[in-house]
DNA sequence: GTTGTGACGACTT
DNA sequence: AAAGTCGCCACAA
């Protein structure tokens, strides 16, 4: 039985909403930040499903180490650089810079790690 | 039910 | 730094 609650995915969805114009955040951190911890791939479920007309800024989700998910010289790859370079956020070696792009709760995820959760 | 795949992430080589 | 492994879990075949 288990497919994902649909309240999940709109809290999803609503917490993608939140990212703020040129800035990025991780899927790690949005599922942290809807109180799923470990639930990364989750995230990437609820964008691929979420309606269009919710008309979210999906492309303001990049992993952990800050990379585009979609394959490279893909087209979905090429739209989300695209948009986020419109909106000011450079990639580097096809990596966004955390440290001026990154929401702060990624920022803290990323520096203190803290061995064990 | 099992297997493979994926818009992930943490850890280990 | 890059690749492999494992945990995670939704979904299609």
């Amino acid at each position: 039985m288990a497919g994902p609650d649909p309240k999940l995915l709109e809290r999803i969805w609503k917490e993608v909403a939140k990212i703020p114009r040129g800035q990025v955040a991780s899927y790690g951190g949005i599922a942290r930040r809807v109180g799923l911890p470990r639930r990364a791939r989750l995230v990437g479920h609820a964008l691929k499903v979420a309606p269009g007309h919710l008309r979210l800024p999906w492309h303001r989700v990049v992993n952990a180490r800050g990379k585009i998910s979609f394959p490279p010289g893909s087209p979905s790859y090429r739209l989300q650089r695209e948009r986020l370079e419109r909106e000011g956020v450079r990639l580097r070696n096809g990596r966004v810079n955390f440290a001026s792009h990154g929401l702060a709760d990624d920022l803290d995820a990323l520096l203190w790690r803290p061995r064990g959760a």
